[in-house]
DNA sequence: GCAGATCTTGCAACGGGTTGCAAAAACCGT
DNA sequence: ACGGTTTTTGCAACCCGTTGCAAGATCTGC
């Protein structure tokens, strides 16, 4: 049924190899045959089987995307920008959902089964030792969004994560607030503790140490849990850093189901400035990912690696900026 | 460097073929020299190249799933639950967004080069035309979130989009409002067009005619924007029925900012329940999709479809449910 | 117009599996 | 132990492309 290379050689009155060297860029054919093979191409409705020829060169353009992040809306505009700026360098995604434990075996199984050229790990919360795994089995991978200083292995594009905890240890400083708390993500994510070490670091010029807590999940429930728990635990506390978006959101729902106000009685700063973040009944303020940038940083990555698979493990830290919205209290102007 | 059936082979001390048949379910191979197979393989950590068999069985496992809705947190949850009902079922998604117009040439070509044995187009706001034209090219599909009653050619999962309209009708009868509008998805969307139809006809039972919107876009911003036109529009407007919970969220956003009260001054219905409608400070009173059941159908659809191509084309449409929340005022309860 | 250099082209082997077919092996009943 | 079945097995061709190689065609310069 589909049409195959030999049928358009039939037509177009050439060998198969003069057809697969028209579609090879920067192969030796004659301007002739390539009229007549595209000829018959295109009126035949031809496409090359990317498949079968990855079995002679060993590219298939496939790039797994990995993440277990399905529960964060973050990572929906992740998912937007990776396929698009996969898509834009003739690479394709194939989507694996990591929530469920135990499947890393399977998944870098499955991976080599299916010959990707590469893989992005996108999520903060698995750990190194998975991209290790991968990029140990041989293939290229660069991880996204997640950091472990030690880790020297697979690629890796994150955000300045100790720097973003200084700069919300800053920010807080800035607004006068004394008494601050930490509620991060996942204790397991290799970004957590990174970032609470910026902040710790950063209160500690201005002679502040933050009470610590933690949410189970980057997702609505825990955050609202863990601040439900918090709000109790530590009363006193004045404004939190939250280790994520969609941890904040949570915790501000927990914060107004207790029917203290925002910023007034508690103040919330998030991380990432997902999309959501700026609708008006949300307006948190929180430090944004470059999100565009990561991405295309992590797609330039890939390409590299898979085009030299010896070269050093690179990594690219990016910087973040403050969004000023309506979850903290207004800064002091200076004059 | 990867090992090949080749390997396994000779370390086994048979024939190609007949570690070939190990692998192949149901084929025809003794105890005997399937343990000793099977040590071989798990010896040198064989896994079968599911690319190269794909050339002969003409079979990949590749399901593409293509969407153009980034924007609706709703999908998240809709890829979470298609990675995993795909992976359970020893399937790939290859995922392909078709947010950037013009690219449906481009996808066709793609999916046929990498031989996807089906394709998931899982889209509201996607004409059924594109889902028709790759059945047409041969590619099983099932179309899911999308209906339009004449189309016949791809199978299909949604809701009962008319029937949804009915629902949201009564539910605005029973609470008493009278004065009722609709704030539909893009009148593009195949959908839009059932649901206004069906609310339509709940509405006329109670002598009842609504007011018409649409927004341009399933997301945050178009729903804000329809709604801040409609409430100077048409400023009468006791309760919307909005297309989409995204919208629904919009529109409450809107509605806040001029100063208005939900669902005291105005009600909203949704329709998905989303895992965000039921956040606390959301709240949203809407129509449930039953996603789960959606999704698992779909999944055994297109494998069925695989199976059987010829068959006549299929029809799931599911039913919805009311969920009650804080959107719309409450019903009078009846003695 | 010709020898030599440069391009094109087709052949055939290859990549990693699958599968029809016939030969070999194991089984059966008596 | 023997003929007849049923299984198991290996061979070789095939799936759809790619690519090294050598032969054929074209182009150079003189």
């Amino acid at each position: 049924m589909p049409i195959t290379l030999q049928d358009v050689a039939l037509r177009a009155g050439v060998s198969k190899s003069a057809v697969s060297r028209t579609f090879t860029p920067g192969a030796s054919v004659s301007a002739k045959t390539r009229a007549k093979v595209e000829a018959a191409a295109t009126e035949l409705g031809y496409s090359p089987n990317v498949l079968a020829s990855s079995l002679t060169t060993g590219r298939t353009k496939l790039i797994g995307l990995i993440s277990n992040n399905f529960a964060n809306p973050y990572f929906l505009e992740i998912f937007d920008r990776f396929t698009r700026a996969l898509q834009a360098a003739e690479l394709r995604p194939l989507l694996v959902n990591l929530s469920d434990e135990g499947d890393a075996e399977r998944s870098l199984n499955m991976l080599r089964q299916y010959n990707v050229d590469g893989v992005i790990v996108a999520s903060s919360s698995l750990p190194p030792e998975f991209s290790n795994m991968l990029q140990k089995a041989g293939l290229p991978v660069v991880h996204v969004f997640g950091w472990s200083s030690p880790a020297r292995h697979a690629d890796l594009v994150s955000i300045n994560n100790a720097g973003a905890g200084r700069l919300a240890a800053q920010a807080m400083i800035d607004r006068g607030y004394r008494r601050v708390g930490f509620l991060g993500g996942p204790r397991t994510a290799a970004t957590t503790g990174d970032r609470l070490q910026g902040f710790i670091d950063g209160l500690a010029e201005a002679g502040i140490t933050p009470v610590v807590r933690y949410a189970g999940a980057y997702s609505y429930g825990s955050g609202r849990a863990a601040m439900a728990e918090a709000l109790t635990d530590a009363a006193g506390v004045e404004a939190w850093f939250c280790g994520d978006d969609v941890i904040a959101v949570g915790a501000m729902d927990a914060v107004r189901q207790a029917g203290k106000s925002i910023p007034g009685d508690v103040g919330l700063l998030g991380l990432n400035d997902m999309a959501m973040a700026g609708w008006d009944h949300v307006s948190l303020t929180t430090i944004r990912q470059p999100t565009e940038d990561i991405v295309t940083t992590a797609v330039g990555l890939i390409r590299d690696r898979i085009a030299d698979p010896d070269r050093a493990p690179q990594r690219r830290l990016l910087p973040c900026t403050l969004v000023e919205r309506a979850t903290l209290r207004a800064a002091p102007t200076r004059p």
